[in-house]
Order: structure tokens, then C-alpha cells, then sequence
DNA sequence: CGTTTTTGACCCGCGC
DNA sequence: GCGCGGGTCAAAAACG
């Protein structure tokens, strides 16, 4: 019944398009645009425009990797803050058709918290390994984006997460204008959420929607990144039917707030592990 | 009390 | 056709 909930005609540009002026939206901010003056008055058409153009391409597996592998040299001290996202150190990124897998050492951290919520829709224990799989979804109700979590059976410190759907939430936290050394003690660069698509790579696929993040525009140059999803989802048999956003959470807007770091006030329930980043194969 | 997590049932594709 | 493995749902418990 409520699988057609939203059922965006054709207008899903449109749709989101409103939800990039809309200020209460989540963080909608230009890729790399004007900061400067984002407030007040909404952006002219051409910007919209390259902002979606940018939406729709979004990141490559690549600038992701990059940033994955990125030497940062702030490194020194990778659990030092809470926030600190996951260590960089021992991680590595592979990708499986649209699927991320990322495996990473969280020694020490029980759980990387990317500041995006997720929700837990299912545990299973897999045939060879001690340890259960966590399946996630992102709360965002127009994201389809997915997630298992599964500790390494031999190194029970290696999380292996596997990212589906469009979503660059782990990723785009590691997207900084200039990442070298901005970010001292910063907050944390949460962001929201954004959408993803389904792994259907037929034909009709359409729409999507894109995310900010974090740290305010105007003053803090942190990261500027886009999220950038599609969801395309065929509403033709159903078998898509249980992922949408259908039983998503009525609403919950998880987007922090921007440059303030006050998202921990009612961020207390959900938690997620690492996140991971995908790219878009809407292409 | 509103949410989120938990947990078993259900369902589906695949291989035998 | 059946069994296995894996993924998802949904009700209830667990939390805050």
C-alpha cells in the first residue's frame, strides 16, 4: 500500500530542485559555489542547474578512493577525538558492480560514526563467520541507500561494511575544498542524508538527490561535498516494493545543523558504524 | 512514550 | 523439487 508512496512522476528534478531551496532541507549546498552568500535568496536557475548537473554525475569511485587513501597528514592522531571519524590507517575500498566494500580497522573504535543515521533492519549470521551481518538503511525516506556491517572473523577489529545504493555518507565526510589541514578540531562534519538508488540498472532510473554538508558555507570552508543519489526503482513488479521509503521514519530530520555542532542533541539514538561511500551509477 | 533494536518468520534465487 | 544461504519484514522488546 504504501509502496507508492511518493511516487515522483517525472518531476523528480523539480522535486529536488525544491528541496535544494529549501532551506530547511537538508544541507543543499553548492558543490563548490558562491559560499559566500548562500543565505538569502534562493539560487538563480543556472546555479540549480550546475548543481544538479553536478548532483547527477557526482563523485567517481575515485575522488573516494582518493580521499580514502589519502595521506592525511593530520593523521597522527586518528582516535583522538570521539568524533574522529575511523582511523584511516587501515582500510581499503573495493568495488563490486555498484556495491562498496569497505573494510577498515576500527581498533579501538567501536564504531565510526559518520554522523548519518541509519536504521537496523536485520542481523543474520553468515555460514562461515562467528560473527552476525547487521543490515542498515539509511533513515532518509527518499534514500534506498543500504548497508551490512560484519566484523572480520579473524580480526575481530576489521569491520567489513558493504555500501549499496547511491550514497556517498561515508565518503563525503572525507571530501574537503582542500583537505590538507582544515580540519583541526573541528566538530564534526556530520551531514545528512540523501538518496540512493536501486542496484536495477535497467532503464528508468531517475531522479536523486543530493546532500550538503556539513559546516556551514560562509564561514568555515569545510567540506563541501554533494551527495548525490538516484532512485530509480521500477514500480512495475515489486519486487523493489519493501525498499523504498516506505517505512522509513516519518520524518526525521537528522540533517545537523550546519556549522553548529549541536547534532549530538538528538543524534543520541542511532548510531552507525562506518559508513561507506558509493558512487552513482546513474550515469 | 516515542524510537530503535532485536529476533524469528518469511521470501527469493540458486544449486543440487 | 527441495534445501541452503542470504535478505527483508514485522512484532515485540529494549532503551532513552
Amino acid at each position: 500500500m504504501e509502496e507508492v508512496m511518493h511516487t515522483w512522476p517525472d518531476g523528480l528534478e523539480d522535486e529536488l530542485v525544491r528541496e535544494l531551496l529549501d532551506n530547511q532541507s537538508p544541507f543543499f549546498v553548492l558543490p563548490e559555489s558562491t559560499t559566500e552568500s548562500k543565505t538569502s535568496s534562493p539560487f538563480d536557475e543556472e546555479t540549480i542547474n550546475r548543481f544538479i548537473s553536478t548532483v547527477y554525475s557526482g563523485p567517481s569511485i575515485e575522488d573516494i578512493e582518493n580521499v580514502l587513501s589519502v595521506t592525511n597528514p593530520n593523521m597522527d592522531q586518528p582516535q583522538q577525538l570521539p568524533q574522529a571519524r575511523i582511523s584511516m590507517l587501515d582500510r581499503s575500498l573495493n568495488k563490486v558492480e555498484n556495491k562498496y566494500i569497505l573494510k577498515i580497522k576500527s581498533y579501538g573504535n567501536p564504531m565510526a560514526d559518520d554522523g548519518y543515521k541509519w536504521r537496523k533492519y536485520g542481523q543474520k549470521s553468515i555460514k562461515n563467520s562467528p560473527n552476525p551481518r547487521s543490515y542498515y538503511r539509511c533513515t532518509n525516506p527518499r534514500c534506498s541507500a543500504k548497508k551490512q556491517v560484519e566484523r572480520s572473523i579473524e580480526d575481530p577489529e576489521t569491520l567489513i561494511i558493504t555500501y549499496e545504493g547511491l550514497h556517498l555518507h561515508f565518503a563525503y565526510p572525507y571530501f574537503l575544498p582542500s583537505q590538507s589541514h582544515v580540519n583541526p578540531t573541528t566538530k564534526k562534519p556530520k551531514k545528512s542524508i540523501s538518496q540512493a538508488q536501486e542496484p536495477q540498472d535497467h532503464e528508468t532510473q531517475q531522479t536523486q538527490e543530493v546532500q550538503e554538508s556539513p559546516k556551514n558555507l560562509a564561514t568555515s570552508p569545510l567540506l563541501i561535498t554533494s551527495e548525490v543519489c538516484l532512485q530509480g526503482w521500477d514500480k512495475e513488479e515489486g519486487m523493489s516494493s519493501q525498499g523504498l521509503l516506505e517505512d522509513m521514519v516519518p520524518f526525521m530530520i537528522r540533517n545537523p545543523p550546519t556549522n553548529t555542532s549541536s547534532n549530538s542533541s538528538s543524534c543520541s539514538s542511532y548510531h552507525s558504524p562506518p559508513t561507506s561511500p558509493s558512487s552513482l551509477s546513474w550515469y
